[in-house]
Formats: C-alpha cells, sequence, structure tokens
DNA sequence: GCCGTTCTTTGATTCAGGGCAAAGAACGCT
DNA sequence: AGCGTTCTTTGCCCTGAATCAAAGAACGGC
C-alpha cells in the first residue's frame, strides 16, 4: 500500500506576516514547529502595559504589528525610552526573572507571544535558536551603543534628523531599481511628540521647534503631525552630522531589533 | 601495572587571576582546555588602539589588568565612549568582520587575546561556551540600556554620581560582614578626566567642576585627581537620583561587562 | 634637582535647550 | 455637528552646561 501524499496544515504562523523577518525564519522547520506550539496570538491597545519595570517578567515574543517602546523610568517620573520596537522586533528578557525595563504598547499591537519558560526550555534544548537569538541581541547590542553616541554627543537638531534617517531604512523596502533621484522620499513616525521626546533625550516643544524649523528651511514637509516628506535628503544626512545615515548606505541598525525587556 | 596518578600540568590559565570571574569559569574543564589552547597573552600601552572603528576585527578576549575604553568617534572629532572593561571583560565583536566601534587602552593593559575566527570555531562547537556568551551580552545590554537613561535623562551632576557609585560597586569585593557605617568608603577611578567627560557625554570643565563642587558640599573627598573618598554616601546616591544605586543595593550592572568592539 | 608636557582646575562669557504658559489642531465621543 | 480631551505648536524667559582663556598641579625625562 502506498503511502498518501503528505498534508500540510497550515498553522497561524504559515499566515504569519513577520515570519519571514522574525527569529522563526532563521531556524529548521521543526523547531519552528516547536516555536508554533506554544506561541499565542494576543493584542493590547494603545498605552498598555506589556511588562512593567519592576515585575516579573513572565512572557516574551515577537511583535506582529504596532509599535512598543521600551522604557525606563525614573523616581521622579523622567523617562527615558530605550528601544523602540516595530514588526519582527523580538520583546522580552530571556534568562532573567525581571529586566528593570518596562515594555509599552505605543501604539495598538498584535503579539506572537511565548511563556518564558517553556521558550527558555527550547533555547536550552536549540543551540540553532540560541544561536539566532545570540545573534539579534548582539545586533540590538550595536544599536544600543549607536543610540549612546546620539544621546551623549549629538545636538537636537542632528538627533531629530538621525532619527528620521534611521526611521526611514528600517521601514523602507529598499527598491534599487527606482532611481534614487525621482523616488518621492517620506517618513512615516509610528509615534507621539511625547515618544519622540523621550526617545531622543528632550523634551516636546524642542520637538517640536526642530521639526518646524527643518521644514521652514525646505529640509523636509510636513504632510500631518506624523507624516513628512524628505525634500532635500543631502541636507538632511549634513544636518544628522553623520554620513553613515545616508539613505543607501547600509548598515547594522537594519536589522530587527532585541528589546530585552 | 598500575596507572601512575594524574599529572596535571599548570597552563598559563591556571595562574590567571581573572579566570574565576570571566567567561572561562563558567565552561567545562575540558572546553577551558580548547580555550587555553587558542589565547594568547598581550601586552599595549595607555593610548594604544587595541581594534580600530572601521578595521576587520581580526581577534578578540579577556582583560586580564587594565582599563579598555570602547567607543565611536564622530566624523568632526567628537567621541563617545560606549563602554569602560575592567579586568575579567570581554571585549571585541563575534559573528561581526567590523563592529563600528573602536576599542583602546584606557591605561596599560594585559590582555588574553583569541584569534577571532578560532573562537568562533570553538563557538559553534560548544552551545555551552555559546550560551555563557549569550547571558554575558544580554547583561552587557542591560548596562548598555541603563546609561542610555544616564545620558539621556539625567543631568551632570547626577551622571558624576551616579558614575561613582557603580564605580564603587563594580570595584568593591562586597564585605557583608564588615558593618557599612565604618567601612572606609573609597572610589578609585581609573581614567582621565578627558574619558569621564565622554562617556558622561560632557566637558572635562563641568566634570571639574561638579567634582570640586561635590568636594566642596562634603559628599565626597578628593584625596588625589584620580582617589576619592565617598563622606556622604546617603547624599550621594541622592544626588545620582537613583535610589538603585545604593551601595548594598544589588543590579544587573554588578556583572561583567562584554564589549563587542 | 629642573623643565617641558600633559592634565586639571578656575574664571568669564555665551548660548542651546528646558520650563512655563497659552493658543491652536486634531481626535474621539455622543 | 458640537464638545471635551489630548496632542502640537509658539512665545517668552531663564538656567545648565559649553566654550574660551588662562592659571595651577602633576608627571616623566634627563
Amino acid at each position: 500500500m502506498k503511502a498518501l501524499p503528505p498534508v500540510r496544515i497550515l498553522s497561524a504562523c504559515d499566515r504569519c506576516e513577520v515570519r519571514r523577518k522574525s527569529i522563526c525564519n532563521a531556524v529548521k522547520p521543526v523547531l519552528q514547529k516547536e516555536i508554533s506550539r506554544i506561541s499565542r496570538v494576543r493584542t493590547f491597545e494603545a498605552g498598555n502595559t506589556i511588562l512593567a519595570e519592576a515585575e516579573d517578567s513572565v512572557f516574551l515574543g515577537i511583535v506582529m504589528s504596532g509599535i512598543l517602546r521600551v522604557q525606563r523610568t525614573m523616581a521622579d517620573g523622567r523617562q527615558q525610552i530605550v528601544g523602540l520596537l516595530l514588526p519582527a522586533d523580538f520583546f522580552g528578557r530571556v534568562f532573567e526573572r525581571t529586566s528593570g525595563v518596562a515594555v509599552e504598547a505605543a501604539t495598538d499591537v498584535t503579539l506572537c507571544c511565548f511563556e518564558r519558560h517553556a521558550f527558555e526550555r527550547l533555547l536550552s534544548r536549540s543551540p540553532e535558536l540560541e544561536h539566532q537569538m545570540f545573534l539579534a541581541v548582539l545586533r540590538e547590542l550595536d544599536a544600543a551603543r549607536d543610540w549612546m553616541l546620539l544621546l551623549g554627543s549629538q545636538t537636537i537638531p542632528e538627533r531629530v534628523a538621525s532619527f528620521f534617517l534611521i526611521l526611514h531604512r528600517r521601514t523602507t523596502v529598499i527598491e534599487p531599481d527606482m532611481p534614487s533621484r525621482k523616488r518621492r522620499l517620506s517618513v512615516h513616525v509610528p509615534i507621539s511628540r511625547h515618544d519622540m521626546a523621550a526617545y531622543l533625550g528632550t523634551t516636546v516643544e524642542t520637538i517640536s521647534r526642530v521639526i518646524q524649523d527643518m521644514s521652514r528651511r525646505g529640509i523636509i514637509e510636513i504632510h500631518s503631525p506624523q507624516h513628512f516628506g524628505i525634500l532635500d535628503e543631502k541636507r538632511l544626512v549634513r544636518c544628522s552630522g553623520r554620513e553613515e545615515l545616508s539613505i543607501g548606505h547600509r548598515c547594522l541598525a537594519d536589522e530587527p531589533h532585541m528589546a530585552v525587556g
């Protein structure tokens, strides 16, 4: 008796939009199945806390849609965003009871969640998965160091320009066939001025002033509070003080991020 | 014929002072031997560049003595120290040709070096070693995020106070039997004012002014430009704006660092 | 010891960016 | 559509920290 052709059961993961960019794509199918088995999709509204700063982190996962902010808050209320997570990015701190950072929904979000201990067991059994996580955390550390340069050595206008360029880079699918001259450059800033300020180490007022000024000087164009056009890319790069952020220039920050929150 | 009792050959590693605190201690003896085989002790004078920012990173290793600074430099010369490596800390970027940060000797240093590819081969063969590296990088990321809070949200006096407390924490062997009241608190700052400024995101002049002011107010005592006494720990903690830096309070930053340079 | 170099401190001045207050826009909600 | 709430912009003032300049201290070499 002949064996029937294998029937492929579609799991939720097979329809996952971020899969090919996330850690799931980097491991063998058999492992993907195991990940799939312990995963659970959850949604949160903008403003909700996914993981609190002091609390035990019981789960972690991958952003499917929306934006997460990873932040630390001081006793007197000052807060610093230490990471912004876009779809396909990983959040949560493995191998530590608590991480000392909070993870919050900056917009409505859909997350693919794992119970932390289950995921850690998987990591322990699978060096391949752990290797991929290791690579992701290394990239995240590179990005964190890059941000330290921004916070420690750059002026506010430079930070804003850098932010636009990095955001553009991370959200744009590179289309090399289209001549960059003709391409209409636009950036969508998916967060509020308040979050921008907390990310760039400044205040909402200053953010606003800098943006208006860049617009007045014809470097950018304000379509709406969150949508901008880049009118003069070269000048924007010059404003950022960092040649390496020039569009087309590859860099480490392109890779998905990893929040250890 | 009876087997002779095993003869233990002492390798350089057996005399290594930082071994018990470094990654070597966290893996099995058989692996330690393998690490030992590919290691080579090298020394550099203060000011030397171990790894340049743009160059290929051909080796990596562990600090045995002295201090390394991990830094990024902007086109116009501004530079930010993104990590300070003390004995037992790991430096170098695995799985990447170049890391975009420079590693320099802040003092005369002794390093236990590995050729990068040889070390990576070892990592690939040994999930245990990779796991330990993974943990170390996770801790380093925690520390980087902590520093982002410092650079993005704290005033300069707060940064200086935090720096003293963190340094004290990292260089003091905790002696719980000795009553903390009576313990003479002292900090040795192993780097120049210039490096402090580059680490804290400010200038030498401001660093100097803040230190002199803290001394005038009786919070610290200046024994020499690099040696200080902590006269009023409580007030120093209050200056830092961060209760969690209070001496005796455990935190993630206590662990050895990992420079991905 | 003396002397040049580098590191640190101090003073005077300037200015980028923060804080406060209020007006204006955008976004629900019913 | 009308209205309250939240988000963003703008103006004014002020302060923390950078900059410039120069004096002191510490260090290394001979």
